[in-house]
DNA sequence: ATGTCC
Protein backbone atom coordinates (compact mmCIF):
# COMPACT_ATOMS: atom_id res chain seq x y z
CA UNK A 1 0.00 0.00 0.00
CA UNK A 2 2.32 2.26 0.80
CA UNK A 3 4.07 1.88 -2.54
CA UNK A 4 0.83 3.78 -4.56
CA UNK A 5 2.00 6.72 -2.99
CA UNK A 6 3.91 9.39 -5.01
CA UNK A 7 7.25 10.40 -3.79
CA UNK A 8 9.40 13.22 -5.60
CA UNK A 9 12.96 12.86 -5.14
CA UNK A 10 13.98 16.03 -3.68
CA UNK A 11 18.07 15.04 -3.24
CA UNK A 12 20.10 12.66 -2.05
CA UNK A 13 18.59 12.52 1.46
CA UNK A 14 15.03 13.86 0.77
CA UNK A 15 11.97 12.93 -0.65
CA UNK A 16 8.58 14.65 -1.16
CA UNK A 17 4.80 13.46 -0.81
CA UNK A 18 3.00 16.05 -2.93
CA UNK A 19 0.26 17.57 -1.18
CA UNK A 20 -2.22 16.75 -4.38
CA UNK A 21 -1.55 12.88 -3.98
CA UNK A 22 -4.67 13.23 -1.67
CA UNK A 23 -7.38 16.13 -1.43
CA UNK A 24 -7.23 16.09 2.50
CA UNK A 25 -3.65 17.35 2.66
CA UNK A 26 -2.83 20.58 3.76
CA UNK A 27 1.11 20.54 2.85
CA UNK A 28 3.28 18.21 1.61
CA UNK A 29 4.89 15.59 3.49
CA UNK A 30 8.88 15.19 3.64
CA UNK A 31 10.57 12.24 4.53
CA UNK A 32 14.67 12.27 5.06
CA UNK A 33 16.14 9.21 3.89
CA UNK A 34 18.57 7.54 1.22
CA UNK A 35 17.98 4.58 -0.90
CA UNK A 36 18.55 1.73 1.10
CA UNK A 37 16.31 3.27 3.93
CA UNK A 38 13.52 4.15 1.81
CA UNK A 39 13.58 0.97 0.67
CA UNK A 40 12.75 -0.38 4.53
CA UNK A 41 10.69 2.62 4.98
CA UNK A 42 8.44 1.72 2.18
CA UNK A 43 7.83 -1.86 3.61
CA UNK A 44 5.15 -0.72 6.24
CA UNK A 45 2.54 2.39 5.65
CA UNK A 46 4.73 4.93 7.26
CA UNK A 47 4.28 7.01 4.12
CA UNK A 48 0.26 6.97 4.51
CA UNK A 49 0.52 7.77 7.81
CA UNK A 50 3.34 10.79 6.85
CA UNK A 51 0.20 11.77 4.22
CA UNK A 52 -2.92 11.15 6.52
CA UNK A 53 -1.09 13.92 9.63
CA UNK A 54 -0.68 16.39 6.23
CA UNK A 55 -4.40 16.70 6.65
CA UNK A 56 -4.42 17.84 10.26
CA UNK A 57 -5.92 21.59 10.83
CA UNK A 58 -3.95 24.17 11.04
CA UNK A 59 -0.80 22.05 10.20
CA UNK A 60 1.85 24.41 8.92
CA UNK A 61 5.53 23.46 6.71
CA UNK A 62 5.68 19.89 5.89
CA UNK A 63 4.40 16.58 7.60
CA UNK A 64 7.58 15.79 8.59
CA UNK A 65 9.27 11.79 8.86
CA UNK A 66 12.61 11.31 9.73
CA UNK A 67 15.20 8.30 8.63
CA UNK A 68 14.07 6.38 11.63
CA UNK A 69 10.23 6.06 10.35
CA UNK A 70 8.32 3.11 10.94
CA UNK A 71 4.19 2.79 11.96
CA UNK A 72 2.86 4.05 14.84
CA UNK A 73 -0.27 5.34 16.42
CA UNK A 74 -2.12 7.34 14.08
CA UNK A 75 1.37 9.42 13.35
CA UNK A 76 4.30 7.32 12.82
CA UNK A 77 7.15 6.87 14.81
CA UNK A 78 10.18 9.33 13.50
CA UNK A 79 7.21 11.54 12.71
CA UNK A 80 7.47 15.84 13.39
CA UNK A 81 4.08 17.94 12.29
CA UNK A 82 3.93 21.81 13.66
CA UNK A 83 0.37 23.81 13.98
CA UNK A 84 -0.54 27.21 14.22
CA UNK A 85 -0.30 28.02 17.98
CA UNK A 86 -3.92 29.83 17.21
CA UNK A 87 -6.27 28.19 14.65
CA UNK A 88 -4.47 24.55 14.74
CA UNK A 89 -4.85 21.35 16.97
CA UNK A 90 -2.90 19.38 19.43
CA UNK A 91 -3.29 15.68 18.69
CA UNK A 92 -2.68 13.17 21.56
CA UNK A 93 -1.30 10.71 19.07
CA UNK A 94 1.11 12.64 17.43
CA UNK A 95 2.75 12.43 20.85
CA UNK A 96 2.32 9.43 21.43
CA UNK A 97 2.00 6.54 25.01
CA UNK A 98 5.10 6.74 26.12
CA UNK A 99 4.47 11.01 26.87
CA UNK A 100 8.35 12.64 27.61
CA UNK A 101 10.29 8.94 26.48
CA UNK A 102 13.52 10.17 26.54
CA UNK A 103 17.44 9.88 26.97
CA UNK A 104 20.08 11.33 29.18
CA UNK A 105 23.85 10.48 28.94
CA UNK A 106 26.27 10.57 32.37
CA UNK A 107 30.20 11.04 31.47
CA UNK A 108 32.45 8.93 33.29
CA UNK A 109 36.27 9.63 34.17
CA UNK A 110 37.19 5.84 33.73
CA UNK A 111 38.71 3.92 30.83
CA UNK A 112 37.49 0.40 29.27
CA UNK A 113 40.92 -0.34 30.87
CA UNK A 114 39.60 0.29 34.63
CA UNK A 115 36.18 -1.49 33.89
CA UNK A 116 36.92 -3.97 32.33
CA UNK A 117 37.31 -6.62 35.13
CA UNK A 118 34.47 -5.66 37.13
CA UNK A 119 32.00 -5.74 34.09
CA UNK A 120 30.18 -8.51 35.43
CA UNK A 121 30.06 -6.99 38.23
CA UNK A 122 28.68 -3.13 37.30
CA UNK A 123 26.25 -5.16 35.04
CA UNK A 124 24.90 -6.99 38.66
CA UNK A 125 24.93 -3.73 40.42
CA UNK A 126 23.35 -1.97 37.91
CA UNK A 127 20.31 -4.49 37.73
CA UNK A 128 19.90 -4.77 41.34
CA UNK A 129 19.76 -0.79 41.74
CA UNK A 130 17.24 0.20 38.76
CA UNK A 131 13.95 -0.92 39.65
CA UNK A 132 12.92 -2.82 35.93
CA UNK A 133 9.52 -5.04 34.19
CA UNK A 134 6.20 -4.55 32.66
CA UNK A 135 4.34 -3.03 35.53
CA UNK A 136 7.34 -2.75 37.85
CA UNK A 137 6.98 -0.54 40.79
CA UNK A 138 9.44 2.55 41.53
CA UNK A 139 12.26 3.22 43.61
CA UNK A 140 9.57 4.96 46.19
CA UNK A 141 6.27 5.26 46.49
CA UNK A 142 5.05 8.58 46.25
CA UNK A 143 2.40 10.51 49.08
CA UNK A 144 -0.48 12.50 46.68
CA UNK A 145 1.43 15.55 47.95
CA UNK A 146 4.75 14.06 46.59
CA UNK A 147 3.02 13.05 43.05
CA UNK A 148 1.61 16.75 42.64
CA UNK A 149 5.44 18.21 43.57
CA UNK A 150 6.41 15.97 40.81
CA UNK A 151 3.94 16.94 38.46
CA UNK A 152 4.22 20.73 38.88
CA UNK A 153 8.39 20.63 39.53
CA UNK A 154 9.69 17.62 37.25
CA UNK A 155 13.22 16.80 37.66
CA UNK A 156 13.63 20.04 40.08
CA UNK A 157 11.13 18.08 42.65
CA UNK A 158 14.21 15.51 42.29
CA UNK A 159 17.30 16.99 42.70
CA UNK A 160 15.38 19.14 45.85
CA UNK A 161 14.97 15.48 47.30
CA UNK A 162 18.45 14.72 46.75
CA UNK A 163 18.51 13.27 43.70
CA UNK A 164 21.31 14.65 41.59
CA UNK A 165 22.58 18.32 42.05
CA UNK A 166 21.50 21.48 40.36
CA UNK A 167 23.65 21.27 37.72
CA UNK A 168 22.17 18.43 36.42
CA UNK A 169 18.75 20.77 35.79
CA UNK A 170 21.22 23.26 33.45
CA UNK A 171 21.73 19.99 31.17
CA UNK A 172 18.28 18.91 30.95
CA UNK A 173 15.90 20.00 27.87
CA UNK A 174 13.66 22.47 29.53
CA UNK A 175 15.64 22.28 32.89
CA UNK A 176 13.88 19.44 33.66
CA UNK A 177 10.40 21.03 34.12
CA UNK A 178 7.54 22.48 31.39
CA UNK A 179 5.90 25.77 32.92
CA UNK A 180 2.23 24.97 33.13
CA UNK A 181 1.23 21.58 33.99
CA UNK A 182 -2.63 20.85 35.49
CA UNK A 183 -2.37 17.81 37.83
CA UNK A 184 -6.25 18.61 38.50
CA UNK A 185 -6.22 17.76 34.38
CA UNK A 186 -5.10 14.32 35.26
CA UNK A 187 -7.35 11.54 35.87
CA UNK A 188 -7.12 9.70 39.38
CA UNK A 189 -6.02 6.80 37.59
CA UNK A 190 -3.22 8.27 36.06
CA UNK A 191 -2.50 9.64 39.75
CA UNK A 192 -2.50 6.12 41.15
CA UNK A 193 0.20 4.51 38.48
CA UNK A 194 2.40 7.24 38.54
CA UNK A 195 2.62 7.11 42.82
CA UNK A 196 4.04 3.54 42.84
CA UNK A 197 6.11 3.94 39.68
CA UNK A 198 8.70 6.83 39.90
CA UNK A 199 12.41 5.34 39.82
CA UNK A 200 11.63 2.42 37.48
CA UNK A 201 13.31 1.60 33.48
CA UNK A 202 9.53 -0.32 32.20
CA UNK A 203 10.31 -2.45 29.74
CA UNK A 204 10.01 -2.35 25.98
CA UNK A 205 12.67 -0.67 24.62
CA UNK A 206 14.14 1.16 27.27
CA UNK A 207 17.85 0.43 29.11
CA UNK A 208 20.31 1.52 30.97
CA UNK A 209 23.74 1.22 28.94
CA UNK A 210 26.78 1.23 29.78
CA UNK A 211 29.02 2.44 26.98
CA UNK A 212 32.57 3.06 25.40
CA UNK A 213 33.40 5.94 23.35
CA UNK A 214 34.15 4.31 20.04
CA UNK A 215 35.12 6.62 17.23
CA UNK A 216 34.83 10.63 17.72
CA UNK A 217 33.86 12.87 14.49
CA UNK A 218 34.00 16.21 16.24
CA UNK A 219 36.73 16.55 18.93
CA UNK A 220 35.87 20.06 19.77
CA UNK A 221 32.50 19.57 20.52
CA UNK A 222 32.86 15.78 22.41
CA UNK A 223 35.88 17.41 24.23
CA UNK A 224 32.96 20.38 24.90
CA UNK A 225 30.56 17.86 26.69
CA UNK A 226 33.45 15.79 28.40
CA UNK A 227 33.24 12.51 26.33
CA UNK A 228 36.39 13.55 23.95
CA UNK A 229 38.80 10.48 24.83
CA UNK A 230 38.40 7.33 22.88
CA UNK A 231 37.81 4.04 25.00
CA UNK A 232 35.95 6.96 27.98
CA UNK A 233 33.30 5.18 29.48
CA UNK A 234 29.48 6.71 29.63
CA UNK A 235 26.13 6.05 30.63
CA UNK A 236 22.93 6.08 28.88
CA UNK A 237 19.14 6.06 29.89
CA UNK A 238 16.22 5.54 27.88
CA UNK A 239 13.46 5.85 29.91
CA UNK A 240 9.84 7.77 29.78
CA UNK A 241 6.94 8.53 31.97
CA UNK A 242 5.57 4.65 32.53
CA UNK A 243 1.95 3.99 33.00
CA UNK A 244 1.78 7.35 34.13
CA UNK A 245 1.92 8.86 30.62
CA UNK A 246 0.40 5.98 29.44
CA UNK A 247 -2.63 6.42 31.06
CA UNK A 248 -2.65 10.41 30.21
CA UNK A 249 -2.14 9.67 26.50
CA UNK A 250 -5.27 6.74 26.61
CA UNK A 251 -7.21 9.22 28.84
CA UNK A 252 -6.95 11.91 26.00
CA UNK A 253 -7.17 10.06 23.08
CA UNK A 254 -10.57 8.44 24.13
CA UNK A 255 -11.67 11.98 24.75
CA UNK A 256 -10.47 13.21 21.45
CA UNK A 257 -12.05 10.91 19.74
CA UNK A 258 -15.50 11.40 21.33
CA UNK A 259 -15.16 14.94 20.55
CA UNK A 260 -14.50 14.42 16.36
CA UNK A 261 -17.86 15.18 15.52
CA UNK A 262 -18.41 17.94 17.92
CA UNK A 263 -15.36 20.25 16.44
CA UNK A 264 -16.40 18.92 13.02
CA UNK A 265 -12.97 17.45 12.36
CA UNK A 266 -13.32 14.60 9.37
CA UNK A 267 -9.57 13.13 9.38
CA UNK A 268 -8.55 10.56 7.21
CA UNK A 269 -8.16 7.99 10.49
CA UNK A 270 -9.51 8.57 13.32
CA UNK A 271 -6.25 7.53 15.35
CA UNK A 272 -5.75 10.99 14.30
CA UNK A 273 -8.24 12.47 16.66
CA UNK A 274 -7.07 16.01 18.02
CA UNK A 275 -9.00 19.14 19.80
CA UNK A 276 -8.32 22.26 18.73
CA UNK A 277 -5.01 24.03 20.73
CA UNK A 278 -7.00 27.11 22.35
CA UNK A 279 -10.13 24.80 23.35
CA UNK A 280 -10.79 23.82 27.03
CA UNK A 281 -10.12 19.87 26.56
CA UNK A 282 -7.22 21.26 24.08
CA UNK A 283 -5.45 23.40 26.75
CA UNK A 284 -6.47 20.13 29.11
CA UNK A 285 -4.78 17.93 27.62
CA UNK A 286 -1.59 20.12 27.58
CA UNK A 287 -1.68 20.92 30.86
CA UNK A 288 -1.76 16.91 31.50
CA UNK A 289 1.16 15.94 28.86
CA UNK A 290 2.79 18.65 30.92
CA UNK A 291 2.45 16.48 34.41
CA UNK A 292 3.94 13.21 32.53
CA UNK A 293 6.60 15.06 30.82
CA UNK A 294 7.64 16.71 34.47
CA UNK A 295 7.46 12.96 36.19
CA UNK A 296 9.44 11.33 32.83
CA UNK A 297 12.57 14.09 33.55
CA UNK A 298 11.90 13.38 37.65
CA UNK A 299 11.92 9.26 37.02
CA UNK A 300 15.27 9.85 34.51
CA UNK A 301 16.73 11.54 37.58
CA UNK A 302 16.10 8.99 40.01
CA UNK A 303 17.00 6.53 37.54
CA UNK A 304 20.55 8.22 37.04
CA UNK A 305 20.79 8.72 40.81
CA UNK A 306 20.88 4.83 40.52
CA UNK A 307 23.82 4.59 37.96
CA UNK A 308 25.70 6.96 39.99
CA UNK A 309 25.30 5.07 43.49
CA UNK A 310 26.17 1.77 41.06
CA UNK A 311 29.34 3.48 39.98
CA UNK A 312 30.09 4.66 43.85
CA UNK A 313 29.23 1.42 45.34
CA UNK A 314 31.88 -0.52 42.47
CA UNK A 315 34.83 2.39 42.38
CA UNK A 316 34.56 4.14 45.39
CA UNK A 317 33.45 7.28 44.19
CA UNK A 318 32.25 9.48 46.55
CA UNK A 319 31.57 12.99 44.90
CA UNK A 320 28.81 10.70 42.55
CA UNK A 321 27.53 13.59 40.46
CA UNK A 322 30.88 15.70 39.49
CA UNK A 323 32.37 11.91 38.84
CA UNK A 324 29.39 11.16 36.40
CA UNK A 325 28.53 14.49 34.86
CA UNK A 326 24.91 14.66 33.30
CA UNK A 327 25.90 15.61 29.63
CA UNK A 328 22.25 16.03 28.50
CA UNK A 329 18.50 14.75 28.84
CA UNK A 330 16.26 15.61 25.45
CA UNK A 331 12.91 14.05 25.27
CA UNK A 332 11.47 12.46 22.20
CA UNK A 333 7.94 12.49 22.18
CA UNK A 334 6.18 15.73 23.39
CA UNK A 335 4.58 18.82 22.08
CA UNK A 336 6.47 21.65 22.49
CA UNK A 337 4.99 25.71 21.73
CA UNK A 338 8.11 27.12 19.82
CA UNK A 339 8.45 29.90 17.02
CA UNK A 340 9.78 29.89 13.66
CA UNK A 341 9.69 31.92 10.38
CA UNK A 342 7.10 30.32 7.44
CA UNK A 343 6.81 32.30 4.52
CA UNK A 344 8.55 35.03 5.46
CA UNK A 345 7.23 35.36 9.06
CA UNK A 346 7.43 34.53 12.38
CA UNK A 347 4.47 32.38 13.78
CA UNK A 348 3.78 30.56 17.31
CA UNK A 349 3.57 26.96 16.25
CA UNK A 350 2.84 23.56 18.45
CA UNK A 351 5.51 21.26 17.11
CA UNK A 352 4.82 17.87 17.74
CA UNK A 353 7.27 15.24 18.19
CA UNK A 354 6.82 11.42 17.98
CA UNK A 355 10.04 9.60 17.91
CA UNK A 356 11.55 12.54 17.35
CA UNK A 357 14.68 14.45 18.93
CA UNK A 358 15.12 18.56 19.08
CA UNK A 359 18.00 19.31 17.73
CA UNK A 360 18.54 22.85 18.56
CA UNK A 361 21.61 24.81 16.47
CA UNK A 362 24.51 26.37 18.04
CA UNK A 363 23.81 30.28 19.58
CA UNK A 364 19.92 29.13 20.06
CA UNK A 365 18.44 30.87 23.53
CA UNK A 366 17.08 27.29 25.34
CA UNK A 367 20.52 25.94 25.06
CA UNK A 368 22.70 25.68 28.14
CA UNK A 369 25.98 28.11 27.93
CA UNK A 370 28.09 25.57 28.15
CA UNK A 371 26.72 23.91 24.72
CA UNK A 372 25.71 27.65 23.23
CA UNK A 373 28.61 27.63 20.67
CA UNK A 374 28.74 24.01 19.66
CA UNK A 375 24.90 23.54 19.07
CA UNK A 376 22.42 21.06 21.48
CA UNK A 377 23.02 17.54 21.98
CA UNK A 378 21.24 15.41 20.53
CA UNK A 379 21.05 11.62 21.93
CA UNK A 380 20.81 9.12 19.36
CA UNK A 381 20.09 5.30 20.80
CA UNK A 382 20.70 2.52 18.08
CA UNK A 383 20.54 -0.79 19.02
CA UNK A 384 21.99 -2.77 21.99
CA UNK A 385 23.94 -5.10 19.57
CA UNK A 386 26.08 -2.28 17.81
CA UNK A 387 25.99 1.30 18.60
CA UNK A 388 24.44 4.71 19.73
CA UNK A 389 25.58 8.58 18.47
CA UNK A 390 25.94 11.78 20.29
CA UNK A 391 25.41 14.32 17.53
CA UNK A 392 24.68 18.55 17.98
CA UNK A 393 21.79 20.58 16.67
CA UNK A 394 22.50 22.20 13.18
CA UNK A 395 21.08 25.31 11.61
CA UNK A 396 19.39 23.06 9.02
CA UNK A 397 17.08 21.88 11.70
CA UNK A 398 15.33 25.46 12.31
CA UNK A 399 14.84 26.09 8.46
CA UNK A 400 13.30 22.05 7.38
CA UNK A 401 12.19 20.67 10.70
CA UNK A 402 10.83 22.57 12.57
CA UNK A 403 13.94 21.86 15.32
CA UNK A 404 13.94 18.44 15.11
CA UNK A 405 15.51 15.45 13.84
CA UNK A 406 15.59 11.61 14.46
CA UNK A 407 15.54 9.86 17.79
CA UNK A 408 16.69 6.60 17.21
CA UNK A 409 17.42 3.13 14.56
CA UNK A 410 13.63 2.89 14.19
CA UNK A 411 12.04 -0.83 13.86
CA UNK A 412 12.27 -2.42 10.63
CA UNK A 413 10.27 -5.54 12.24
CA UNK A 414 7.06 -5.10 14.33
CA UNK A 415 7.45 -6.89 17.87
CA UNK A 416 5.54 -10.11 16.92
CA UNK A 417 7.84 -10.18 13.91
CA UNK A 418 10.95 -9.81 15.88
CA UNK A 419 9.92 -12.67 18.00
CA UNK A 420 8.85 -14.88 15.56
CA UNK A 421 12.81 -14.10 13.70
CA UNK A 422 14.83 -14.23 16.63
CA UNK A 423 15.40 -16.84 19.34
CA UNK A 424 16.05 -15.48 23.46
CA UNK A 425 19.04 -18.21 23.56
CA UNK A 426 20.85 -17.18 20.34
CA UNK A 427 20.18 -13.76 20.81
CA UNK A 428 22.00 -13.82 24.18
CA UNK A 429 24.88 -16.21 22.62
CA UNK A 430 24.96 -13.32 20.21
CA UNK A 431 25.51 -10.63 22.18
CA UNK A 432 27.79 -12.66 24.69
CA UNK A 433 30.20 -12.91 21.67
CA UNK A 434 30.14 -9.03 20.69
CA UNK A 435 31.29 -8.48 24.53
CA UNK A 436 28.09 -6.98 25.52
CA UNK A 437 27.36 -7.94 28.89
CA UNK A 438 23.27 -8.30 29.42
CA UNK A 439 20.76 -8.08 32.44
CA UNK A 440 17.25 -8.76 31.52
CA UNK A 441 13.72 -9.05 33.72
CA UNK A 442 11.70 -10.68 30.87
CA UNK A 443 14.17 -12.79 28.17
CA UNK A 444 11.12 -13.51 25.75
CA UNK A 445 10.71 -9.78 25.71
CA UNK A 446 14.37 -9.69 24.69
CA UNK A 447 14.01 -10.85 21.46
CA UNK A 448 11.91 -7.88 20.30
CA UNK A 449 14.61 -5.28 20.69
CA UNK A 450 16.83 -7.42 19.07
CA UNK A 451 19.73 -5.61 17.19
CA UNK A 452 18.06 -6.95 13.47
CA UNK A 453 14.88 -5.61 14.42
CA UNK A 454 16.13 -2.37 14.02
CA UNK A 455 17.74 -0.29 11.00
CA UNK A 456 21.31 0.31 10.95
CA UNK A 457 21.39 2.81 12.89
CA UNK A 458 24.40 4.43 11.06
CA UNK A 459 22.49 4.79 8.37
CA UNK A 460 20.09 6.72 9.84
CA UNK A 461 22.36 9.47 11.42
CA UNK A 462 24.31 9.66 8.20
CA UNK A 463 21.33 10.78 6.69
CA UNK A 464 20.72 13.50 9.46
CA UNK A 465 24.29 14.40 9.74
CA UNK A 466 24.17 14.75 5.59
CA UNK A 467 20.84 16.68 5.17
CA UNK A 468 21.86 19.40 8.06
CA UNK A 469 19.62 19.02 10.54
CA UNK A 470 22.38 17.31 13.25
CA UNK A 471 26.54 16.78 13.46
CA UNK A 472 27.86 13.55 13.91
CA UNK A 473 30.33 13.97 17.20
CA UNK A 474 30.94 10.53 18.91
CA UNK A 475 29.77 6.83 18.12
CA UNK A 476 29.54 5.14 21.09
CA UNK A 477 29.26 1.22 21.49
CA UNK A 478 27.45 -0.55 24.38
CA UNK A 479 29.22 -3.23 26.58
CA UNK A 480 26.41 -3.70 29.34
CA UNK A 481 22.66 -3.70 29.36
CA UNK A 482 20.30 -3.30 31.84
CA UNK A 483 16.69 -3.86 30.32
CA UNK A 484 13.03 -4.70 31.16
C1' DA B 1 5.28 2.16 25.07
C1' DT B 2 1.71 -0.42 28.38
C1' DG B 3 -1.06 -3.50 35.35
C1' DT B 4 0.78 -6.07 26.61
C1' DC B 5 -7.75 -7.38 27.42
C1' DC B 6 -12.11 -3.67 32.02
Amino acid sequence: MGNKIPLERVDANRWRIPRHYDKNMHVSGMVYADDELMELILGDNALQQVANVASLPGIVGHSLGMPDIHWGYGFPVGGVAATDAESGVISPGGIGFDINCGVRLLATDLHYEQVKGRVENLADVLFKRIPSGVGGDGMRVLSRDEMQSVMLQGAGWAVAEGYGVPEDLEMTEEQGCLQGALPEAVSQQAWARGRKQLGSLGSGNHFCEIQIVDHIYDQHAADTMGIGRKGQIVATIHCGSRGFGHQVAEDYIKLAESKQKDYGFELPDRQLACLPLQSREGQAYLGAMKCAANFAWANRQLLMDGVRTSFAEIFGRKARARDLPLVYDVCHNIAKMEEYEIDGEMKRVCVHRKGATRAFPPGHPALPEKYQAIGQPVLIPGDMGRYSFMLVGAQGSMEQSFGSCCHGAGRRMSRTAAKKAVGSKELLEMLEKKGVTIRVHSKNLLAEEAPQAYKDAQQVVNVVHNAGLASLVVRLKPIVVVKG
